[in-house]
DNA sequence: CATTATTTATGATCGTGTTCATAATTGAGC
DNA sequence: GCTCAATTATGAACACGATCATAAATAATG
């Protein structure tokens, strides 16, 4: 019946330093959860880890969990952003202007090749449930990653246009655009096998790459066989 | 306590003719039962149709549905299979011995774009649950169908080998297999749309069809640009 | 037709992901 | 320090996919 006093001001806190006891808290749960996700996806994959399991581990309730993930999908891509993110960083630091373009490419995607060969059963998961996957919380940073990876192989084509290596004046990014869907699909095949091996994935990629780049380069009669 | 008199032979029934009246029943229910999921798939989604839905209006009881699917993601394929055997078999036989390698491709995936451009958001569920689809009793025909897809493309690039409209010696199959790389991933995007327009689609797809096949062709100084 | 073996159908039951009303916790104003 | 609004936490409750012991239906045998 009595109208509430006066508004309180919703917080809002962007209260730079010391940290809200209510902020601090909620950034050690989420790291909670990430560490008890991320371990039992890896130890009983992700159908067998069940979100009570998770909840438990990391010593939280049930419902809980579902304040910092939308749905379980999001609870795998709360940990797989942290890879990729990290993973494109590191991509981004191993490009070499004077290295040739083709070469730049492969060290770009070996790095992404390394982080997924290493939980295969899983990436294969992030694979699946990343298609088409633009709602739930972590969406939107997976779509920018996942961009970040795209212009960054248009910058290398771009490089290479540059200094004359390909001789293509399509756009580069939509050179690159290419590029990354060879790859995609590539490391899909690749992660079909049980136990991918890195160097037979990345010799694969590299001949299909290999075979797009060539055709992008119409003078030199060097020849392609064999 | 008695053993059993004797042993009945495991009918096996390559009973070729009248059929059975087991087989009959058999053959009917999984038509109902098919044609049930399409309905609610299409008019409801894939989460948001139950599958008590789907056995009520098969007309079956629920444990019935999965005799006849191994789980509701092989349901979906139960459907799918049918489709894309379909739009290959209409594929294989659009394709044109003394037309263009790009036209014979594009008109190759434009039958595949018509089919899924006609209800998106099953075929977004298609393409994301066909990820690493291996289990399952669908699963295997599945395979088939796609395998049945890549030796077309890689028989349209042997033809064109042949009268050497394309000059580069690589494995046709390989050359193939790159093109279909780019398909499935620009089919993705394409479907990304919440209303995919076919025509737009298809301009995309051929414009990095062409892209690739430019390379293939490395004589010719034909300009790149504009 | 009677009997028995084999296949197929069924829904009660289970474990799961997710929701939601409610409780606990934190921050702000006096 | 006390009060109250805003936020965050929680597990009981729900609906769903899937399983499985059991029942019904069919085929084979004599």
């Amino acid at each position: 019946m009595p109208q509430a006093r006066g508004k309180r001001k919703p917080s809002q806190s962007p209260n730079y330093g010391p940290l809200g006891l209510r902020e601090k808290n909620k950034i050690e749960k989420l790291l909670r959860i990430k560490a008890a996700a991320r371990k039992l996806f890896i130890r009983k994959g992700f159908d067998e880890a069940t979100t009570r399991e998770i909840a438990q581990l990391a010593g939280v309730g049930l419902g809980t969990v579902f304040t910092y993930a939308d749905n379980k999908r999001d609870l795998l891509f709360l940990i797989a952003n942290d890879d990729l993110a990290e993973v494109t960083a590191r991509a981004e630091a191993s490009v070499r202007d004077n290295a040739p373009c083709l070469k730049n490419l492969v060290t770009v995607f070996r790095h992404h090749y390394e982080l997924l060969g290493r939980q295969p059963e899983l990436s294969r998961l992030m694979l699946r449930e990343m298609t088409f996957y633009d709602s739930g919380r972590q969406a939107d940073e997976f779509q920018a990653i996942r961009e970040r990876v795209i212009r960054l192989v248009g910058s290398i084509v771009k490089k290479a246009q540059e200094r004359g290596t390909i001789q293509s004046h399509e756009d580069a990014d939509f050179i690159g655009w290419v590029a990354f869907s060879i790859f995609q699909v590539e490391l899909r095949r690749w992660l079909t096998a049980r136990k991918p091996d890195i160097e037979t994935g990345i010799d694969a990629l590299q001949r299909a790459l290999g075979l797009f780049m060539q055709g992008l380069n119409p003078a030199k009669g060097r020849a392609t066989g064999r």
